[in-house]
DNA sequence: ACCTGAACACCGTTCAAGT
DNA sequence: ACCTGAACACCGTTCAAGT
């Protein structure tokens, strides 16, 4: 997992008279469109639209569509980095709980990180998938990267186990995420979310049990499961081994 | 994490006189121009003219460029299937050691699946993004994932941690191949890859340890990671978890 | 400095027509 | 049954021209 050389990017100045919108506004609603049409039904054309404006305007604030997405990230990824440093009243759950303070306020930094960046992907569906051709290539996805690894360095572990734990951790979210949010874009809007998963789950009920006995017996489990729950129990996985290696380091 | 309805591939029949391709040969040829190119770089007119055919006779196969995907997909989550189903001789790491051989055994059947779909996401560059849009859809994705499942319900783990595990690795395998598979795309030909590993640690280091010190103190580690132990470690993490939840089953 | 809109190249998809 | 290729709709990007 190497990211990017980070690319500054040429903002331009946003302070004029004239400007009728400006890179802020551009983003902001590149943003808002988005969030109800997806990557794909983005387009410059009905950005431009939306703006007010022509076709070409979008060019003078941004060097095209791939730029323009890369900007949104950043934007929102910043927004995860605002929220995970507001202080989170959550309980550590029982497996992760240790006597060592250091580890403790750690561990709890790098839950509350986590999950800011997941909560970001659950209502921005279409970010965890750009978020993955992108990697670390802007100022906010490395900040957000050096977060995360910070805490892990406060646990105590090795460079490589805090290199390694890190990756492991933002390849982790954003996987979950784009997966969860994948099945978004194909969902049948008539049906609700319960009648959904029903159908689902009666889909596997009626195939070969030979090829899918496992999944037949966790059609239960899946019918009334819930995203947000699934998320803190696979990472709480990849933490609690993580606190294995901060306590064998200790000694 | 919910996986879409499967829905059965409505195969036309590939035995006649008269065909100049099959479905196979269009799905195989299709993989390869995917490999070179990536899905972007996947267009149906230069696939047909890679057939020797016309642009619509592509259509007679597949309903356009996403079942194309799905169908391209579905062959090599199959192969991923086929090497999980072989032997290997690979030892486990200690910490993954358990006296119980029921548990070692589901331990190195789970590692040995998961690691075969690494290998095909490694191999074919485009495979992780594109298993992400499209979730547990096709059939052979829906074997993987009984197949991972069976593994953890093999360590006697209760139906929800089983669930839960189960989805937590396959969006972890998915997530870091797909992340590990961005910087291919952005890379530059004419460097080797420790130039460019070199390039953006230095980058690194050239910031402001105020925002980017941790970051800097791992640009070492980073320079000379591989990009397999990496995925390894990572998963063993979650692994690890998973085994201690089955050493706590059973008592 | 900031914006316009026609023009271009390039897609995926459709479909009437062929064998 | 299987294939062809023109035609269509819709993109992103460029650029000469405006204010």
């Amino acid at each position: 997992m190497a990211p990017l050389e980070s690319t500054p990017p040429t903002r331009r100045r946003r302070t004029s008279a004239r400007a009728t919108h400006s890179l802020e506004k551009v983003v902001t609603t590149a943003i808002a469109m988005l969030d109800r049409d997806g990557i794909k039904g983005l387009t410059l054309r009905g950005l431009a639209a939306e703006l007010g404006g022509g076709l070409g305007s979008v060019y003078w604030y941004v060097d095209g569509k791939e730029e323009l997405l890369s900007l949104a990230c950043d934007t929102l990824v910043g927004e995860a980095l605002v929220r995970a440093a507001e202080p989170s009243g959550g309980q550590l759950p029982e497996d992760l709980r240790v006597d060592d303070p250091a580890i403790a306020a750690a561990v709890a930094d790098l839950r509350r990180t986590a999950l800011a960046l997941f909560e970001l992907a659950a209502e921005h569906r279409w970010l965890a998938t750009r978020l993955h051709t992108q990697g670390a290539a802007t100022d906010n996805a490395i900040r957000f990267w050096n977060r995360l690894g910070s805490a892990l360095a406060a646990m105590g572990l090795t460079t490589r186990q805090q290199f390694h734990g890190s990756t492991a951790i933002i390849g982790y979210i954003v996987g979950v995420a784009a997966e969860m949010a994948a099945q978004d874009v194909h969902a049948d809007p008539t049906r609700s979310k319960e009648e959904q998963l029903d159908a689902i789950a009666q889909a596997w009920l009626a195939r070969d049990p030979a090829d899918f006995g496992w999944i037949q017996s966790i059609a239960d489990e899946f019918r009334d499961h819930d995203d947000d729950e699934q998320f803190v129990a696979g990472l709480d996985l990849i933490i609690g081994g993580l606190v294995r290696q901060a306590l064998e380091q200790r000694g």
